[in-house]
DNA sequence: TATAGGCACGAAGCCAGCGTTGT
DNA sequence: ACAACGCTGGCTTCGTGCCT
């Protein structure tokens, strides 16, 4: 019988557990807004495949820390199969698991083993982190404050409430004073922290080292932020303060209970109690943001602070000069972090809820990990078990098809898109891991794998994700533009995409639990079919192809296009949709690279110089002036405008700035087999004292001189005007990517550059 | 603690061919 | 006369960052 007192709805902030003490500790916020530690008593397991279970178990039921042992039905890849379950207490899983693979003479297979303490805890109870769960608990004391509660049983997760509680945000930020290369916190002190919350507004700390942090932590003890966030706190800020403060005999801690922040998976630092969240994790994950500061975050988000930024070469020699200005601009970095905060929480909060991650968690991981922990909470809902991680050698195979373009302009052309190509058949033939079957009734177009008719496991994710897509997209269309709600549905469908979207990738990582090669090329071998089929109609249509890739198809418009709309759906049983109409598009010879001129006159350009990060700006304003005026004048405008930047180059009245180079350096600098420009900024920068890491950036200018061009280059910084080899960036970057579209046009190079009759060009 | 493959394009690296230079 | 040297052009490989 169901009792029908009231119990206390929770708001699952984060989720934590000491495995050896079999102890969770659930941080939640209260519908009232009160703050409670959840303790939970839990026992991890993991399972054993077994050539002999009676002797198997006999031997595992006496190994220290196995607290209970018992053969149980699941399934792998499918298939029923018969385990042994081996239930651990007052120890870590995986030495249990050692120790049974070291006495047990007949192991097949352990699973599950690597399967983190809190995840199994979340994914064997239904938690649901980033959501309201009612829950009966019963009052254990206090702890540092907090109600401490006893978890006695979890009762439901309030699906129909939607909009997140108000929690207690800080933003914070901080410099460090280094006068020659990156900070270290052996050497480097603390100059000032500036920290940003809705109640105080902006504050800073700065001053003496010590009484700094001090201010610093009282104040996060006084305000008690449930969400902390930063930029690139995680592999920079808080790991400084934390060595920082021990060297001044201090503790870093600004969690709930005492202690420091822990080094944790994903790179991301633990703060007990509070979520611990690192914009610069989203920043990585969206292409669009190139250089990858919080300046160009904030554009992207269109907010409008303004940043005096100070760029770290320069900031310890302005801290003496001018102590103001810097922390002007650490104040000015705060707010946008406090402000980009509050535009993206309900996105986090979505992927939380949807992978079951806490959701300092869900940010630090990749799309890899994240789709891996949405699968895994589906495998133990369905008694599947989830297996280990192993290290196997990935062949690649063929991808989707890229139809040349016709180059030059056309006018009026439709965009067709493929709906989720690859979801959708992954869905139509029921290709999973688990439904591979030589004899299985559904047979695939030009290959010999054949998949069975039960549902099998990625269709059935994918159907549950487009469905729970549809259904939330359906609720927010009825909702008011601005609507609290709306927000946090608009946010969790796209939470949704993107998990629904990597599936298909995912099955081709070699890294992946789930890892199936097989599933990953047969779906990409049907994309590649439906697409040509689909161009196929459109000919026989007589329709005008332009240019297609992957699962899209760029066609004249036409009123036969619906047609074929029709006939796509009716015949290949796949959803397409009109993504958008260009009015004017010009294609170069290349395939991935085009400019699109759209009805509200904006211009969309795709894979050009004009939108890559590695390209010098002032060659990319070139031509995307060149693009503009092309698709909006005609070709003589684009041939005076490329000339004009040609000019300013020749006159050297281009800002040094817009000369700077920047890449990445993608590996270690002894990985590198060849020499490059960029890693040879690199080296000279570390040996001044700079920290290059994989993933760092480095901004060069090309200098005068002979030989090869690694020789010729300077960290940007470092560059005086007079040193410029202004002809390097006429002949390797402008006069290039110009020519490259006006080449379509017949334009040639002599065109663009001043002939000796100097009058002609400057006419 | 890498979702996949396809593609363009610059620079380096290598080699053959050829002219120049020094002995 | 001829080896050593250096330049040039053609081709391949490395490296980055984009597209779907």
């Amino acid at each position: 019988m169901q009792l029908t007192f009231i119990m206390p709805m929770y708001w699952i902030l984060d989720v934590s557990g000491e495995e050896e003490y079999n102890e969770v500790e659930v941080w939640a916020v209260s519908e009232e807004g009160e703050r409670v530690i959840i303790k939970d008593e839990f026992y991890p397991e993991f399972f054993i495949r077994s050539g002999n279970f009676e002797e198997d178990v006999k031997i595992i039921r006496t190994l220290k820390g196995v607290k209970d042992v018992e053969v149980v039905e699941r399934t792998f890849r499918g298939r029923p199969v018969k385990l042994i379950r081996v239930t651990t207490a007052n120890v870590r899983l995986e030495d249990v698991a050692d120790e049974v693979r070291k006495k047990c003479n007949h192991i097949l297979d352990v699973f599950q083993d690597d399967v983190r303490f809190s995840n199994q805890y979340v994914f064997k109870k239904n938690i649901i982190p980033s959501s309201w769960t009612l829950l009966d608990t019963e009052k254990a004391g206090y702890l540092n404050g907090y109600n401490l509660l006893k978890l006695n049983r979890l009762c439901s997760i309030e699906f129909e409430k939607t909009v997140f509680p108000e929690l207690r945000v800080l933003a914070f930020d901080a410099f460090f004073y280094s006068l020659k290369g990156s900070p270290d916190p052996e050497h480097s002190p603390i100059i000032s922290i500036s920290v940003m919350t809705s109640e105080n507004g902006l504050m800073n700390f700065s001053g003496d080292e010590k009484t700094l942090i001090k201010s610093f932590l009282d104040f996060v003890k006084k305000f008690d932020p449930d969400v902390i966030v930063g930029f690139n706190s995680n592999r920079k800020i808080i790991p400084f303060l934390v060595e920082r403060s021990r060297k001044l005999g201090l503790t870093f801690n600004i969690g709930r209970l005492d202690g420091e922040p822990r080094g944790s998976v994903y790179g991301h630092q633990s703060i007990r109690g509070r979520l611990n969240i690192d914009l610069y994790d989203l920043v990585e994950e969206s292409p669009e943001i190139k250089l990858e500061t919080l300046e160009e975050f904030s554009q992207f988000m269109n907010l409008p602070i303004k940043y005096d930024t100070i760029e770290e070469y320069e900031l310890a020699e302005l801290w003496s000069k001018d102590k103001t200005r810097v922390i002007e601009y650490l104040g000015q970095r705060v707010k946008g972090i406090f402000e980009i905060y509050k535009l993206v929480d309900e996105y986090i909060f979505s992927l939380s809820q949807l992978t079951c991650m806490p959701s300092d968690y869900v940010m630090a991981a990749s799309t890899g990990f994240r789709v891996e922990n949405y699968l895994s909470k589906l495998a133990v809902e369905r008694g599947e078990v989830i297996p280990s991680r192993k290290e196997v050698v990935h062949i690649s195979y063929p991808g989707g098809i890229v139809r040349s373009p016709t180059p030059g302009l056309h006018k009026n052309i439709v965009v067709l898109d493929f709906r989720s190509m690859y979801p959708s058949l992954m869905i139509k033939y029921n290709i999973s891991f688990d439904t591979i079957d030589p004899e299985g009734p559904i047979s695939i177009p030009n290959s010999t794998i054949r998949f069975s008719e039960r549902e099998g496991f990625l269709p059935h994710a994918l159907k549950r994700l487009l469905e729970e897509r549809k259904r939330i997209r359906e609720r927010l269309n009825m909702l008011p533009r601005d609507s609290p709600e709306r927000i946090v549905l608009d946010a969790r469908q796209k939470a949704v995409k993107v998990i629904s979207n990597a599936i298909y990738g995912y099955t081709g990582w070699a890294g992946a639990r789930w890892y199936t090669r097989e599933i990953a090329e047969v779906t990409a071998a049907l994309g590649r079919e439906t697409i040509l089929k689909a161009m196929g109609k459109a000919e026989e249509l007589k329709l005008k192809i332009v240019y297609g890739d992957t699962d899209s198809i760029f066609i004249k418009e036409d009123d036969r296009i619906k047609e074929l709309v029709n006939w796509i759906e009716d015949v290949l049983g796949l959803e397409v949709k009109v993504d958008k109409v260009y009015r004017t598009v010009l294609f170069t010879e290349a395939k991935k690279k085009y400019a699109g001129l759209k009805d509200d006159g904006f211009i969309e350009i795709v894979g050009l110089e004009a939108i890559r990060g590695d390209w010098s700006e002032v060659a990319k304003i070139a031509q995307r002036e060149v693009v503009e005026a092309i698709l909006k004048m005609g070709v003589d405008e684009g041939v005076r405008v490329a000339r004009k930047h040609i000019d300013n180059l020749l006159n050297q009245r281009v800002p040094l700035k817009q000369l700077i180079i920047w890449k990445q350096i993608t590996k270690s600098i002894e990985e590198y087999e060849a020499t490059a420009p960029h890693v040879e900024v690199a080296k000279k920068l570390i040996e001044e004292g700079w920290r290059i890491k994989p993933g760092d950036k480095v901004g060069y200018i090309i200098v005068k001189g002979a030989g090869r061009l690694y020789t010729r280059v300077k960290p940007y910084f470092k560059v005086e005007s007079d040193e410029i080899d202004w002809n390097y960036y006429i002949e390797k970057q402008v006069l290039p990517v110009c020519l490259r579209i006006l080449e379509v046009f017949g334009i040639k190079e002599s065109d663009l550059k001043p002939s000796k009759d100097l009058t002609a060009f400057f006419q």
